[in-house]
DNA sequence: TATTGTTATACTCTATAACTATA
DNA sequence: TATAGTTATAGAGTATAACAATA
């Protein structure tokens, strides 16, 4: 054990007061339920995603679309193509004719308003177990800790940081 | 628009304030950095996760991890297999022999030695900047969360909801 | 020449069902 | 008969690099 990092803790406790740990499942739990009404329409989650980014009807192009919901350019590109072949988005038309533009189809708001209606239903849910203020305080400080998170230095320590 | 559900938010405000996209986006600016640490140990995140989960010497049977490190049974197996052809586990028998039971080998424990000092080296970085107590009622929120999650009813309306 | 996306490709995880072995 | 894992299999996302089209 002489070799074990000074000063760090280990074990279950450690394990259970990870922050990405902790991130993964809250989410995994809070997602379960709705995942099966996804399924029900068919969408994977990522699809969904793009989706409700999509909901006050403003056209996205790509880029924003992989930022607010978290999906590499690839994967986007075949999300649109599946939802762009089910009639729930459709491209327009753009200045910038490198830019993938789009906005969501009638059916795919419609869509839209049978499944928000689940999640809103969830998270009401939540919201009365787990206190209306404290969400909004735990929102505000997964934004913060993003913000913060992303002023991560590119290299925390070169070599010689041993 | 008279289709719209009534009283529900959209639009970006609405994205932006989705419990799960913004566990989402928390968890992925988290681990961006330290997943480069990860890769060059040749793990992937859910590896790393058992391993941290064996992290005490400790050891633990399948079941167990396919909870704590949220990974499904399949994958579960695979990632065993594959730590283990690598050397960084072993099985240990168990009185049940149904259980798959592993634990840390010291090749393992070396992994995690190397790779935890990174961890936290990211973890005190964040702690600095978004404050060593939020952080800790951050966690605590995260965790009454996923308790108050898993009391979500089994089915929340039946068709007659609407 | 830089930017925006798409294509190609390989790998991993997700997810469900069917199966084996043990209790 | 129930439980714990594994195998089988299909599908989706992850990730990198190479490419095409536009600015």
């Amino acid at each position: 054990m002489d070799d074990a990092p000074q000063g760090i803790p280990s074990g279950k406790e450690y394990y259970e007061r990870s922050l990405t740990v902790a991130l993964l499942r809250a989410r995994e739990v809070t997602m379960r339920r709705f995942k099966r009404f996804a399924d029900a329409e068919n969408l994977t989650l990522p699809q969904w995603r793009v989706i409700r980014a999509l909901a006050d009807g403003e056209p996205l192009d790509a880029g924003t679309l992989c930022q607010r919901c978290v999906i590499l350019p690839p994967s986007l590109t075949r999300i649109l193509r599946a939802l762009a072949e089910r009639g729930l988005i459709v491209q327009v038309s753009c200045n910038d004719a490198r830019r993938h533009t789009v906005k969501l189809a009638p059916e795919g708001q419609a869509v839209f308003n049978r499944l928000v209606v689940r999640s809103e239903g969830i998270r009401h849910y939540i919201d009365s177990k787990f206190g209306e203020a404290r969400m909004q305080e735990l929102l505000d400080m997964l934004n913060d800790l993003r913000v913060v998170a992303e002023t991560l230095p590119d290299e925390d320590e070169d070599e010689a940081g041993g």
